[in-house]
RNA sequence: CGGAGAGUGGCGCAAUUGGCUAGCGCGCAUCGUUUGGGACGAUGAGGUUCCGGGUUCAAGUCCCGGCUCUCCGACCA
């Protein structure tokens, strides 16, 4: 019995963090590496990634972004140029001070974030109107030296897109914030399947050196709210000390309004915590790196050769479809153990084939969301399948939505969201100030943070939860991960 | 950076008051039998017990110093 237990997964419905962790390193994921807070990201876990960066490129390029790359290290006398920007950054900086062994006279910043570099060159390349709207965008790692890690979520070196564009007036900048922020919630919804709540961020959790911050939140299974993607309207605060300036269309110089925004490895981790269950991971068929896995069940007297055709031919029916399939041809594993491999990887669809079907001429379907089981005819798989998949997109999506909708609970006096925050948590509508003061008083004592104002927010009047002070929104709080 | 815990084949663990050739399960390799929900048998490979120093006839075990990891807090995409 002993030995069984150790084959299981820790339940998710147990401990969620220490699900999370096993079935991130179990499914193959990612693994720790030599590094502190650093990992490994794996081959099934950066397919995945592959597929982020495949929606986000087409997203990029209705607009006009062009892909490009910038160096890892940033002199940092040149990030030092933006007072805020380096006043956030450098308490989790990795800096190099020594290279070929010299001593170097200005260290290098390996970058926290890109903006100091990019600029630099913008500061290079725009000098007319005619040069505008400058759009980049790069996929890359960052590094911020954070105190506490955790596989996907918080990494000390994280992959991610950062786009970074100027503009020639605020109004552009800002269509252009909004529309990173809209791609952002249309990969979290659409593709990932998790709704997410996406408005402006308040003072003290703005992007250091920006003006305005706007992000996408997503509620985890356990209440706390993860801040899966930001775009940030960077103003000119950046355009001015940097010198990217401009001749406007009447000869006068100007500096460019810019953006910036981002989408990192740790929005898989929001994936991968708000779907799953007590046998492993679910993954949205639009992320699945497989969507399908085949698994014969070999049997004495049963011609090898013959079943391992019959799924060759059935695979390559699906990938006509555009369904991306896996064979699992190999025998060295009972059929059992593949199955259960498979579920912890979260692949949608299985399919067994046997002796049974491939004499009836079926397979045999199983659903990981449910289990559900079912024989159909080979015949009709391929549209079957794509529709099952769209369903279950659908299902995941719905399921998620519903969780969202009975976490968000509106706030009317502290002490009533105080009892919130004891039990249940999830997202908390209340009215605020938005004095710096009250936010802060309100995180030390329910661990609660604002996560955002949403965009669709009406105006209304209220009391400040905290001071009772006058009040004009209802900001979302929530403990954020 | 504070608090707690832990470092023993790849992984999970064991090793009596300090005592014999450091064990067990999983995994791995070879061969055979198997395969409809984590198969079985036989054989085999694999160890500087985190590092450095000390005490002792004798250290995985005790002492000192260091390093690393995990968890919990403050900081953060």
């Amino acid at each position: 019995m002993q030995q069984f237990e150790k084959k299981e997964l820790k339940k998710k419905s147990e401990n969620i963090s220490d699900w999370y962790t096993d079935v991130v390193l179990k499914a193959e994921l990612a693994d720790y590496a030599p590094v502190k807070g650093t990992m490994v990201i794996r081959p099934y876990g950066y397919a995945i990634w592959e597929r982020v960066q495949e929606i986000l490129n087409r997203m990029m390029r209705t607009k006009g972004v062009q892909n490009a790359y910038f160096p890892l290290f940033i002199p940092s006398s040149l990030l030092e140029k933006e007072k805020q920007h380096v006043k956030g950054f450098s308490p989790e900086l990795a800096i190099v001070t020594i290279a070929g062994g010299e001593k170097l006279v200005d260290p290098l910043v390996v970058r926290p974030t890109s903006e100091t570099i990019m600029y630099a060159m913008y500061a290079k390349w725009i000098h007319s109107w005619r040069d505008l709207p400058l759009l980049i965008n790069q996929w890359n790692n960052a590094v911020r030296w954070e105190k506490r890690s955790y596989l996907f979520l918080r990494t000390t070196e994280f992959l991610w897109q950062e786009g970074h564009t100027a503009h020639e007036t605020e109004g552009e900048a800002i269509d252009m914030v909004l529309a990173a922020l809209e791609w952002y919630q249309n990969t979290y919804q659409e593709f990932f399947a998790v709704p997410v709540i996406s408005g402006r961020k308040s003072t003290s959790e703005k992007f250091a050196g920006g003006k305005e911050t706007y992000a996408i939140e997503a509620l985890m299974p356990d209440g706390k709210a993860l801040q899966a993607a930001t775009s940030h309207n960077l103003g000119q605060n950046f355009s001015k000390p940097f010198v990217v300036s401009f001749q406007n269309r009447e000869g006068k110089i100007e500096y460019v309004w810019q953006t910036s925004w981002g989408f990192s490895t740790r929005a898989l981790g929001g994936l991968f915590l708000v779907h799953g269950d007590d046998h492993g991971l679910i993954l949205p068929p639009k992320m699945a790196p497989f969507q399908v896995v085949i698994i014969p069940i070999f049997k004495k007297g049963l011609e090898q050769s013959d079943l391992i055709t019959y799924g060759q031919l059935l695979a390559e029916d699906l990938e006509a479809k555009g369904i991306r399939v896996m064979f699992d041809k190999g025998d060295n594993q009972s059929a059992g153990r593949k199955f259960n491999a498979w579920e912890v990887k979260g692949v949608p669809l299985r399919i067994e084939i046997g002796e049974r079907e491939m004499h009836d001429k079926t397979v045999t379907l199983v659903k990981r969301i449910d289990g559900e089981k079912f024989t159909i005819a080979r015949a009709q798989l391929g549209q079957e399948i794509l529709q099952l998949l769209d369903s279950i997109q659908q299902e995941l999506f719905q399921k998620a939505l519903e969780f969202l909708k009975s976490n968000i609970r509106e706030a009317n006096s502290y002490d009533e969201f105080k009892a919130i925050m004891q039990s249940k948590r999830g997202f908390i509508k209340a009215f605020w100030c938005e004095s710096a003061e009250c936010e802060a008083k309100i995180k030390t004592e329910t661990k609660a943070t604002t996560r955002c104002l949403p965009l669709d927010a009406a105006e209304e009047k209220g009391e400040c939860i905290y001071c009772k002070k006058e009040a004009h929104h209802r900001w979302f709080f929530a403990q954020a991960y």
